[in-house]
RNA sequence: CGGGGCGUAGCGCAGUCUGGUAGCGCACUUGACUGGGGGUCAAGUGGUCGCAGGUUCAAAUCCUGUCGCCCCGACCA
């Protein structure tokens, strides 16, 4: 390809709207442009660039015994009405009506299309299992799009469903998937992590995310320093909990002390001169329908999904301020748990304090003294807070370590969830009917390429993994085209690209300084540049992307040296 | 959905408070010089100032409405 002809429209400054780097220099590099907010156009070095990776993809998953096949982005609505989530997806589900006023969706996911697909045709035993999947778009009408291809509305999406006789051929297909995923991320270049993670309402009980460690990403992960437990913050265990405090002799009551306009932990930390770890944090939750309070120390963060799970519920939210007052009779900022009626969800490291500074039940009202366990009781003491970094391991010996990741795949091990509703089947080996345990797996192809520039970048512009570059050479003549040097640079071109090799000639007739700009920003692997400093021994300078090193090849080995490196790297 | 911000040339911005010829840098076009990390000089092209209504002799600027975009939070996986 010739520079002259590439459409890479290039930008010096980025978009005031784009403030993550990789959003920042996919659409400085010409790699993308938003049409609308969360919806963004590939231009050809995106679309090279997903292409890549949905190649690798493609080979991981058909090297792992799945088939491709590819599914409408509109779907019918009475197949959401089947599975339930016409109902309970929300306003995330794009929804439309046809032209006869029938329902239709722009699929988020394909559950529903898939179960169908596979029920139509695939009636016994003998013909499971089977593992479908698709690379398509998929439109998710997010509250909030953000940060460019991180977070986008419409996206592209590799998405694999397994279906199986029994849970062990699904845990075995699960398992394929899981190692499928490790390949992929490693071919990517991506520095990735598996993650313990969250079911969410899917429900079922194997479920793992595939991380790129990034300080911009949205999801925060602990990982212990001495064993493999990895897991996302949401439901993060930790380990080495405290018993509760024994108390011994007398207990005096607790002291109310005022503590007028003091609402939060370091407004009444600073009142009383007292650390926040000193402190009970009280939370009002609304649980299925009825009130609980929940207790963390002040220096902790309540985790709600563990919260959840503590208490087994299906809807668990923070209590709004009405129903706050009316289960405290105070204002927010003020409740805590003496003398209250509600069940109380305690935190082990809160029953373990000798004393506390709770919250009175009355406004600019706090108390000093309370002794947990004896003030008042836990309905239920379990581990309910947000896992930090430094944290004892629940596995082992070790600690957490906090990182943040970008969560490029997910596997799920789904069970029955769609197969029953929906009447997957088959019969079994004894004739009977039974659902078809499924698995659905998960990656985001355009999430990958904007990861991998969050993980691959400097000052210049991006550094691509050769395997996922758009080109993975550019031959750069500081010539005028009647010189020979500039011969000599087109002639190395048509043999590269003889050589199957994807490379561009840079023939633009701008000045080396914003050649070798661009080159670095759109982040050519390989860059080969030919001037006279060099030519005239009969050399040329190959420059590496990643490690800026410089080395002087001979004209006549260029072409055999360039194959060497990118056969080097990995494929 | 709550809070904040922004819409002026392809990109980045000034001008808006205090109404009076729409500007700057980059990019783009032409020419000359130049030629190893976004060059210099000269001459140019390009804008219904997001949209609609109102006030006014006069609106980018004031008023009302509306649309779009971004950030934080909540939400979602």
């Amino acid at each position: 390809m010739r520079m002259t002809v590439l459409h890479a429209p290039t930008l010096r400054d980025a978009p005031r709207e784009a403030e993550v780097v990789s959003h920042q220099l996919l659409v400085r590099a010409g790699y993308i442009r938003q049409l609308a907010a969360g919806i963004y156009n590939l231009l050809p070095l995106g679309l090279r660039t997903v292409s890549r990776i949905a190649r690798i993809v493609r080979e991981e998953m058909d090297g792992a015994g799945a088939q491709e096949v590819l599914m409408p982005a509109v779907q019918p609505a009475e197949l959401w009405q089947e599975s339930g989530r016409w109902q309970k997806y929300g306003p995330e589900l794009l929804r439309l009506k046809d032209r006869k006023g029938n329902d239709f969706c722009l699929g988020p996911t394909h559950e529903e299309v898939i179960v169908d697909i596979v029920r139509s045709d695939i009636r016994s035993y003998r013909q499971l299992p089977v593992n479908l999947y698709q690379i398509q778009a998929k439109f998710r009408d997010e509250l909030r799009p953000r940060a460019g291809l991180m977070r986008g509305r419409e996206f592209m999406m590799k998405d694999a469903y397994s279906f199986d006789v029994d849970e062990a051929g699904a845990t075995r297909s699960y398992e394929a998937m899981y190692a499928a995923y490790e390949r992929i991320f490693t071919r990517c270049g991506l520095d990735f992590r598996a993650v313990e993670a969250d079911t969410g309402n899917i429900g079922g009980s194997l479920s793992h995310e595939f991380q790129v460690l990034a300080e911009t990403g949205e999801d925060a992960i602990v990982s212990c320093d001495s064993c493999q437990y990895t897991a996302n913050v949401e439901l993060a265990a930790i380990g080495g909990l405290p018993g509760p405090w024994q108390a011994t002799g007398a207990t005096p009551a607790p002291e109310p002390v005022s503590t007028p306009g003091k609402r939060t932990i370091e407004e009444v930390c600073a009142f009383l001169s007292v650390p926040p770890d000193a402190l009970v944090k009280t939370l009002v939750l609304e649980v299925d329908g009825s009130p609980w309070l929940a207790l963390v120390r002040g220096d902790r963060e309540l985790n709600l999904i563990k919260a959840r799970k503590a208490l087994g519920a299906t809807e668990l939210a923070l209590a709004g301020d009405e129903l706050v007052r009316s289960v405290t009779g105070a204002p927010t900022g003020f409740a805590g748990p003496v003398g209250l009626e509600v069940p109380v969800l305690a935190d082990p490291e809160v029953m373990a304090m000798p004393a506390a500074v709770t919250g009175g039940n009355a406004a600019d009202l706090h108390l000093r003294g309370v002794v947990p366990g004896v003030h008042f009781a836990a309905t239920r003491s379990v581990d309910i807070r947000m896992a930090e970094d430094g944290d004892r391991c629940p596995r082992c010996d070790g600690h957490l370590r906090a990182f943040r990741g970008i969560e490029v795949g997910h596997v799920f091990y789904l069970g029955t969830r769609y197969s029953e509703p929906m009447g997957c089947t088959f019969l079994d080996q004894e004739g009977k009917e039974r659902p078809m345990e499924m698995g659905c797996y998960g990656i985001g192809v355009t999430r990958i390429m904007a990861a991998a520039i969050e993980q691959n970048h400097d000052e210049r512009g991006i550094v691509w993994p050769l395997p996922l570059a758009p080109f993975q050479v550019i031959v750069i003549p500081l010539a005028k085209p009647e010189e020979p040097i500039w011969e000599a640079a087109e002639s190395l071109y048509d043999q590269l690209r003889a050589q199957g090799v994807d490379v561009v000639f840079d023939d633009r007739r701008d000045r080396p300084g914003a050649k070798f700009a661009d080159a670095d920003l759109i982040g050519f692997p390989l860059q080969i540049v030919m001037g006279k400093r060099t030519f005239d021994a009969g050399q040329a300078e190959l420059k590496d992307r990643a490690s800026g090193e410089t080395t002087l090849v001979a004209l006549d080995d260029l072409a055999a040296e360039v194959a060497a490196r990118i056969s080097a790297a990995p494929q």
